[in-house]
DNA sequence: TCTGGGGTCCTAGGACCC
DNA sequence: TCTGGGGTCCTAGGACCC
């Protein structure tokens, strides 16, 4: 038994603020969203004075303040960088991993010989802390949602030193047993709730259910949880990350803007960058939309949010292409008269770059030149940085940018943001 | 003043076809 | 009073994740 890990970061945001400054440990810290909104990640001593996830920064200023907690923007540079870092480290160290997300990994153990899963996962945190600063928790058991409860338990008490294994079927009960419903790896609120009005409280009386209950009411997918959570492995492990199916790049703006032009500029950039994201991973889309969302927040102004989908000539990765049809889109849905919070554009029918079908209007020679200048774009952009180049529509004005009031430098992505070491 | 962004999978139901 | 049956495809919406 204990073949599969899972290997988070502690904070992750949080500790990648920490690699560069180390006066701030010991320290209540917290990383803010995008448009420094809301708390996304927190130090142990931010969550000590009752820092919740999620909370609406302007909503816990006093407690900020009284407390003199040290307050980062979101830097996803550093913390991409820093990822992509602690993945290397990991993936040299099993033999399989799948990347679940920026601060999670899973490894796939079948097959190891191994004496003792804990020392083995002592490696991996210590292998990590040493070659990339960044602590880690891991949990190590039969399944892959297993290995997410055992997680959960590593770094809920310090005396486990960061590892938590599951092996045997009364170690599995154990856990089982102390761990609430709602905190299982696929139980959201909605399930929660359902399964408690059943008198399910824990994730043990959850494997206790009849499988057929589960599966009139939580589809096949509660079947599969039900399923690993009792040892019976039903997730696959996903190596090779799949070419993505939708991609959507949005921003709520720094503030509301009302004229044309700064909502057309963010439309243009955001198709630009779908662009970008289908030809890094080597696809093209044929179907575009583009939405507008007026502010939630402010009932009292007119509130719309009207989308409009368009299907393009030919599946196209090409910026040119992208950010001219977004255009269209926007200009066939923008009314006057409104404040606007947000904008977004999103691709999706989705296919291989090497898979596009022509159609009798487009010629391949178009295509192909697309194509070239794109190549020429990107490794323009990779050399000079993203805002080397872009196309007119996107504009300069940055009317729409992010509010980022506390962002750190990107001390491992941009050479004038180093930092200098003093003998 | 101020409330994130980006994804996945599954199911039900409608449109359409023969 | 009667009004087929079976299949596919697509979309919208609901659930979840970090």
């Amino acid at each position: 038994m204990g073949q599969y890990a899972l290997v988070d970061g502690n904070c992750f945001y949080v500790s990648c603020e920490r690699l560069f400054n180390p006066a701030l440990e010991g320290r209540p810290v917290i990383v803010l969203s995008n448009n420094d909104g809301c708390v996304v990640s927190r130090s142990d001593e931010a969550k000590a004075i009752g820092i919740k996830m999620a909370s609406a920064a302007h909503l816990i200023a006093d407690l900020l303040r009284k407390h003199r907690v040290v307050v980062f923007s979101s830097n996803y540079n550093l913390y991409g960088d820093v990822s992509s870092r602690m993945m290397t480290v990991l993936g040299s160290l099993a033999p399989g991993m799948e990347v679940y997300s920026i601060d999670e990994a899973f490894l796939d153990l079948r097959g190891i010989q191994c004496a003792n899963w804990w020392d083995y996962g002592q490696i991996l945190r210590s292998e990590v802390l040493r070659r990339v600063g960044i602590p880690t928790g891991v949990g190590i058991g039969p399944t892959k949602t297993l290995a997410k409860v055992a997680n959960h338990f590593a770094k809920k008490d310090r005396r486990h030193g960061g590892v938590f294994t599951l092996e045997t079927t009364h170690e599995i009960e154990a856990a089982l047993r102390e761990l609430p419903i709602g905190n299982v790896w696929g139980i959201g609120g909605q399930y929660e709730k359902l399964l408690l009005r059943h008198n399910v409280r824990t994730a043990l009386e959850f494997t206790e259910m009849p499988a057929d209950w589960v599966r009139r009411n939580m589809s096949v997918v509660g079947q599969r949880l039900q399923q690993e959570l009792r040892g019976i492995p039903c997730l696959e492990m996903e190596s090779v990350a799949p070419p993505k199916k939708n991609i959507c790049t949005s921003r709520s703006f720094g503030k509301m803007l009302t004229q044309y032009i700064g909502v057309s500029e963010a439309v243009a950039n955001h198709a630009h960058r779908c662009a970008c994201k289908l030809r890094q991973q080597h696809s093209a889309a044929c179907v575009l939309t583009v939405f507008l969302h007026t502010n939630p927040f402010k009932p009292e102004l007119p509130q719309y949010n009207p989308s409009r989908t368009i299907r393009l000539p030919t599946a196209s990765n090409s910026s040119l292409m992208l950010v001219a049809q977004a255009e269209a889109a926007l200009k066939a849905i923008w009314r006057d008269g409104y404040a606007w919070k947000k904008a977004g554009v999103m691709v999706s029918g989705i296919v291989p770059e090497n898979e596009i079908q022509l159609t009798l209007d487009h010629s391949p020679k178009q295509t192909e030149k697309h194509k070239r200048l794109m190549l020429t774009l990107d490794s323009l952009r990779g050399r000079y940085g993203h805002h080397a180049v872009s196309v007119a529509t996107q504009g300069v004005s940055n009317a729409w940018k992010l509010r980022q009031e506390r962002l750190s430098p990107r001390f491992t992505t941009n050479w004038n943001d180093l930092l200098e070491a003093s003998v």
